[in-house]
DNA sequence: GCATGATCATGC
DNA sequence: GCATGATCATGC
């Protein structure tokens, strides 16, 4: 669907003149925001303006395109998140959530979903869907602490702290070039900050797509959509201490009697074992859905530990791929994604009378902002090896550098092409063992 | 068939 | 006992 079929269908911009596409090729689009510039300049007929204003002011509308990259199965998914305009870090320290600028420019955005394609023509685009999205009518509360989040570093001189791992939908983006010709003044310390800006964090604009997508199928086929609960609903708790509580219910219990009082069957080789736990534990059928968990992109990690008061495993993520990961800036990576979710880690113990783990804790966890710094250097130093055709001197466990590289495969002979069209087995990024410890053992959330 | 979370096996 | 490489189990 080229771009003026898809406008004219969904008709979701009341209010705006939609242009023909007869004045195309007046202009050079190039860079990063091109495609957002072209829609804006030719079909909306707004020229290019850095004023932080909605950019349909009649409307009220922003007008947001946010690119889908095509799965090898042929899917489409989210690629990026959604940037939502520059943090200044001076004049919002004045302002509340109900009157920031955030809201005046944000409450009502219309989002083009496209395909990206680097070589193909701006009005070759194909979009995938349109419609608005209304954050605080969606997530009110969430939005809303994840702002308080953000802001409060900044008054608590602390915004050179901040991390995309702080919050769980709306995220603190670093902008700018480089890290060293990005840093700003803050109004309550001396210690220059990176520039940020507010954005849908990968994770919920996932979230937001899906939802969409499922709206509009369910008014297609008149499908029933799966029941969603929302664990945070009529509460004033935050999600970590609703969680919290209901875990501490279990305290105590191995994980198969745990299953027999939550009348779950008992398997824990499954892959979503601990997911299931952890829904029914908060109280959801199979066939509901946790609002939160699916928005936030929350991931959940069992740890056990053993007798001597260790845990064996470290930790993994998914593949990396070699040809993409050379190609990709740190904030865009797949591991950067992982990294900056929020962590739900379910603690069980040896059990020294007998065989069993028993559940011990549950924390709810995120990256700080350092240790996320000494990642992104394993990740670049890992990146610069692949570009050089080095595959034999990833830093290892023993660097003690937080996370390591090591093999991630199903047996010797899992491979996958590399930049140099050589074929090498897949690895992946780990976090240490003693590091995942070291989270578990000082951070403790149920007692 | 593959991704993903989890765990095993071996040698130093 | 631990680092490291290797592989398993399951679901989609």
């Amino acid at each position: 669907m080229t771009v003026a079929q898809a406008l004219s269908k969904y008709k979701m911009y009341q209010g705006v003149i939609v242009e023909d596409s007869s004045n195309i090729g007046e202009k050079e689009y190039s860079g990063k925001g091109s495609f957002g510039q072209y829609l804006e300049e030719v079909f909306f007929g707004i020229t290019n303006n850095s004023e932080s204003k909605p950019d349909f002011i009649d409307a009220g509308l922003e007008l947001k395109t946010a690119p889908l990259k095509e799965l090898k199965n042929g899917e489409l998914a989210v690629k990026e998140r959604i940037v939502l305009g520059i943090i200044n870090f001076d004049s919002i320290i004045e302002e509340t959530f109900e009157k920031s600028h955030f809201l005046e420019k944000n409450l009502h955005i219309l989002l083009v979903f496209y395909v990206y394609d680097k070589l193909a023509a701006l009005e070759n685009i194909q979009v995938n869907l349109v419609d608005i999205w209304n954050c605080v009518e969606q997530d009110e509360t969430q939005i809303k602490k994840d702002w308080e989040t953000i802001v409060g570093k900044i008054r608590r001189g602390k915004a050179h702290e901040i991390s995309e791992g702080d919050t769980l939908y709306l995220g603190a983006c670093t902008k700018g070039a480089t890290r060293a010709t990005s840093q700003v003044p803050q109004p309550f310390s001396d210690i220059l900050a990176h520039r940020r800006a507010f954005s849908f964090k990968i994770q919920y604009v996932r979230y937001i797509y899906q939802s969409l997508m499922e709206k509009r199928q369910a008014s297609v086929k008149r499908k029933k959509i799966a029941d969603t609960i929302r664990i945070t609903q009529n509460r004033t708790e935050s999600i970590d201490q609703i969680i919290k509580e209901a875990f501490c219910r279990h305290k105590g219990k191995d994980a198969f009697t745990i299953c027999k009082d939550l009348g779950l069957p008992y398997n824990p080789k499954a892959k979503h074992f601990y997911a299931q736990i952890v829904k029914r534990i908060l109280g959801a059928d199979a066939n509901q859905r946790l609002y939160e968990f699916e928005a936030a992109g929350i991931q959940i990690k069992t740890v056990r530990i053993e007798v001597n008061g260790k845990n064996k495993e470290s930790m993994s993520f998914k593949h990396m791929r070699y040809t993409e990961i050379v190609e990709q800036d740190w904030e865009d990576s797949d591991f950067y994604v992982d990294l900056t979710s929020k962590f739900l880690f379910i603690v069980f113990r040896r059990n020294p009378q007998n065989e069993g783990y028993f559940l011990d804790d549950v924390i709810f966890w995120n990256m700080p902002a350092e240790d996320l710094e000494e990642a992104r250097k394993v990740w670049i130093d890992t990146q610069q090896k692949i570009q050089a055709g080095n595959y034999n001197s990833f830093v290892k466990i023993k660097d003690d550098r937080i996370v390591h590289v090591r093999p991630h495969a199903r047996n010797a002979a899992d491979k996958i092409i590399t930049p140099q069209k050589t074929m090498e087995l897949k690895r992946s990024f780990w976090l240490n063992r003693d590091y995942i410890l070291n989270i578990v053992e000082n951070k403790s959330y149920l007692t």
